[in-house]
DNA sequence: TTGGGTGCAAATGTTTTGCAGCGAT
DNA sequence: ATCGCTGCAAAACATTTGCACCCAA
């Protein structure tokens, strides 16, 4: 190895503190890297990130919105995903280890892991939807027919 | 309205069939729709999922490769993902309706629906890997650095 | 000097939209 | 006639790769 990333160290720092969003696109990376004065292209931090997946310290988070989510590795925990304004965040996972090991039994799979989003409303939009219906842009199309 | 559509009964069908796999790709459903006689458009499978989905009778499922599939909506269940193999299968839900509730009131969202996917690998490539190992070619890159 | 890090631009893969034509009501 | 369904092509998006260059070890 022959010479130290830069920006991995940065972002690092990023995913670990306790700054919102939870989770970060590549994009939010980018962004949040630009404004600690740190300019770099969009596939550095790409290249990093699959790095970083690939050694274990982050890990991608899914919701269905088109856009791969990072969070650091640390600690399991499933996830909050507001429907209305994309806010996503973390809750502590309530799965009792005996259902891994039923679904392990019971399928013949052999289970590296799990993802549960709950999807729903925040409590500012719940406010927001019923005092001005339909105020709020929605959600950009991203990559679903679904949405 | 003034026109019933060739290929929203036939696309049903797939999805209520019994028939692998069990949640369809937009891809997939077209090239099923092919084989039997049916030729159309990406895009007119496009806009009927959409379309399904909104009327609440098809069901998008995301499970991290890079494609949305649908499945009928009828009986909500979790999924069991195979990393390997891209391999995806329904398995009942074994969540507590008292972990729904818990979560909304400890959190204020709303919650409308969530969604559990089991990942691992399935037994097929759990025996392929130990006879000939890394010999099977790894999953389509599709759109996600973590895979 | 070497091997990984970085930037830029181009290529992919998937989803989404524009637009013209068709056809059942 | 109308209004939704379709096909074709192009656009939009997020991701991924190719390539040249840079730089600390």
């Amino acid at each position: 190895m022959a010479r130290p990333s830069k920006i991995r160290p940065q972002l690092d720092a990023l995913l670990r503190s306790h700054r919102q969003p939870h989770a970060w696109t590549l994009e939010e990376l980018r962004e949040a890297l630009g404004r600690r004065g740190l300019r770099s292209a969009f596939s550095s931090i790409f290249r990093t990130a699959r790095q970083a997946v690939a050694q274990g310290d982050w890990q991608p988070v899914v919701v269905g919105d088109g856009k791969t989510r990072f969070e650091w590795s640390g600690g399991h925990h499933d996830h909050l995903f507001c429907q209305s304004c994309g806010a996503l965040e973390a809750v502590p996972c309530r799965l009792a280890l005996s259902l891994h090991n039923r679904i392990e039994r019971g399928t013949g799979y052999r289970i590296h892991d799990h993802s549960m989003v709950w999807e729903g409303t925040c409590p500012r939009c719940i406010r927001n939807r019923s005092r001005r219906a339909h105020d709020h842009p929605p959600l950009p199309s991203g990559a679903h027919p679904s949405r």
